[in-house]
DNA sequence: GAGTTTGAAACT
DNA sequence: CAGTTTCAAACTC
């Protein structure tokens, strides 16, 4: 790796990236073992979170507002640059490896509350949990003198960002009465007139000091240790903008906590709260010490991206790479850290179209009551977090397919207004048995529904390249009423044609007709007012969907807007229609999974169920 | 907000 | 596998 051309061409632009590399794998490697098994993906996938973070990173070093901007808060510039002028005085060595930090924790995990302590635990109170960079800061004359001054003004500024946040923490075992500037400030400048440069692990005594400068790899390692075994709380706050020092700091952080928790806490409401829900509901102690990866999912989960659900869940960030296949954790974990592999295999990110004051608006909408929930939901989940859903279930008890949220593979969150719902983590076992059952009468029953038509599908000849629409409902609809204008037909819901898969009678859906004929100026003018109805809903999901990302960029439907005239436009994969509907629910899918490629490769080895099969029943 | 409609899912 | 029932979301009033 470091032979090639790319890495030369880094290697020249920084110091960091070289270190930055190679750190990201091992980060991967240690979350890959030290990850639970869990029956689902957290509900709310985090991969938009992170892709932010990522985006943000790869601008962040030209333009130091971008983080002033992005968190509202201006004071986070100027400490920046401060840190970086510190930085740029240090020994090469300290240089190095604060630099190397410096990338990782760009990626958006980063914790006042964990920082200060560390630097509690640096400052002399012997009890490392880990080694952290403030050690390896230590080691130089020029730390020492430079340190201070600057640490002081910036903290003095920031003092207030210091702040105690983390549900993770046991306040108590950190709960000296200081001043968390205070025991910042102190801790660097005790490290650094002690030259502490031990590897302390947790629980060792510091009987062997080990020179970071020449061990860097092994005290990297030793906090990845710390973290996999979630010894070290993941919060990511603003105050990773301050540190561009110690950013290494909580550098794999974000593979633990991909995003969200953030906003929520500066909304101090869970908006989405599985995660609380999920955690309170294991109450398994032991797992919240060593769950980092089921935490992270959870507590990101408002941010993800819209998912498909369950394990599939994590393709949305894996598809480049992940098959469909027989959802495992292992897959699941391995979808976490894509976003991470992705950047740094230098795959760009996934876009990062989420906006956070989208989000907020997504935060105030909490429900009061379930049938405003549902509607609700919907906004949700189309604004651009499918996995954020909310079911009302009844009677299936959120095991059956009817259950949005059991279909779309994760667990019911607190919003859910479901009665004796058994999709709870507590539930595991039976979530898996009913699951596998389910799976076992249809393997296809928790894939994605709606599937990317792309040019992979045109290429091979499918029939769904023949279809009006690139992309397609899986097994089709049944409509026979609804004339596939309404949203109970699921392609129409989904925002997609039908297809030669569809057994509806009297199809008139806007995205694309069954027949595969276009939508002439002619027929919309014949059937202007069923346009009118359509567009009407589709303004109201326009509108009701702040969330949806995809909006921004594609306009559903000019100001007079009409639903696509021609099928070959909508939603082409080649052609970026301007004229894609607003995608009501499962869109979202399609829109983030190459999912053809998965459902063909899953059907190819798992299915006997043949799509193809209209007259069929399901 | 209650009631109705709808079509997918589940069941027989 | 066709018909029926159940279910929850979508929709209407």
């Amino acid at each position: 790796m470091q032979d090639s051309p790319v890495f030369s061409f880094l290697n020249s632009l920084s110091p960091i990236k070289p270190v930055k590399s190679t750190h990201i794998t091992q980060t991967i490697n240690s979350l890959t073992f030290a990850s639970l098994p869990s029956v689902f993906t957290s509900p709310h996938a985090t991969s938009l979170r992170e892709s932010r973070f990522l985006q943000r990173h790869q601008i962040s070093d030209q333009s130091n507002a971008e983080f002033s901007t992005d968190d509202g808060n201006m004071v986070y510039t100027d400490k920046t640059e401060k840190l970086d002028e510190y930085k740029e005085n240090l020994d090469p060595r300290v240089s190095n490896i604060c630099a190397e930090n410096y990338n990782v924790v760009e990626y958006g995990c980063s914790s006042s509350s964990t920082f200060i302590q560390i630097a509690e635990e640096s400052s002399g109170s012997g009890l490392y949990r880990d080694e952290m960079s403030l050690q390896v800061i230590s080691q130089t004359d020029q730390a020492k003198e430079s340190a201070p001054s600057d640490w002081e003004s910036l903290i003095s500024d920031g003092s207030d960002l210091f702040t105690f946040e983390s549900p993770n923490i046991d306040r108590d075992a950190y709960s000296k009465p200081v001043d968390p500037s205070t025991i910042f400030y102190t801790s660097i400048k005790n490290a650094i007139q002690n030259e502490v440069v031990s590897g302390k692990r947790f629980g060792q005594a510091n009987e062997q000091p080990q020179n970071l400068s020449t061990q860097p790899e092994e005290a990297i390692d030793m906090t990845e240790n710390a973290e996999a075994s979630g010894l070290i709380p993941c919060e990511k706050t603003d105050f990773e903008h301050v540190t561009g020092l110690y950013r290494g700091v909580r550098r794999r952080c974000l593979v633990f906590e991909l995003g969200g928790s953030r906003i929520k806490r500066l909304d101090n409401n869970d908006s989405c709260p599985d995660s609380s829900n999920m955690q309170n509901s294991e109450g398994n102690t032991s797992s919240n010490q060593t769950l980092a990866p089921t935490k992270l999912v959870n507590d990101s989960s408002c941010n993800a991206f819209p998912g498909i659900g369950l394990h599939l869940n994590a393709l949305t960030t894996t598809s480049r790479r992940l098959l469909v296949g027989p959802t495992s954790f292992s897959d699941n974990m391995h979808a976490s850290t894509s976003g991470q592999e992705d950047y740094a295999n230098g795959i760009p990110p996934l876009e990062d179209s989420f906006q956070e004051s989208d989000y907020m608006e997504n935060v105030e909408m909490n429900q009061t009551s379930p049938k405003k929930k549902s509607r609700r939901t919907e906004q949700v989940v189309e604004g651009g977090d499918q996995s954020c859903k909310r079911c009302n279930c009844k009677k299936s008890k959120c095991l059956k397919l009817y259950c949005e949220c059991f279909a779309a593979g994760v667990y019911c969150v607190e919003p859910c207004a479901c009665i004796d719902c058994f999709n709870k983590p507590i539930h595991e076992d039976t979530v898996l048995a009913t699951r596998k059952q389910i799976e076992s009468r249809n393997p296809l029953a928790f894939t994605p529904k709606v599937i990317k038509g792309s040019d992979s599908l045109s290429e091979i000849g499918d029939d769904f390249s023949k279809t009006p629409a690139s992309a397609r409902h899986k097994r089709g609809c049944n409509c026979k009423k609804s004339g596939c204008l309404k949203k109970y037909c699921e392609c129409y819901q989904s925002g997609v044609g039908c297809s030669i898969n569809c057994r509806c009678e009297g199809c008139k859906n806007a995205f694309g007709r069954k027949d595969g004929s276009s939508c002439t100026d002619h027929e919309f003018e014949e059937d202007e007012t069923e346009t009118n109805e359509i567009e009407q809903s589709m303004d109201s999901a326009l509108h009701a969907t702040p969330l949806n990302t995809k909006r921004k960029i594609i306009e559903p439907f000019p100001s007079k807007q009409k639903p696509p005239r021609s099928s070959s436009s909508i939603g082409s994969s080649s052609g970026k229609s301007n004229f894609f509907p607003p995608p009501p629910k499962f869109s979202q899918h399609f829109e983030t999974v190459n999912e053809d490629e998965l459902l063909s490769d899953f059907l190819e080895l798992n299915s006997p169920i043949k799509l193809s099969s209209p007259n069929r029943k399901r």
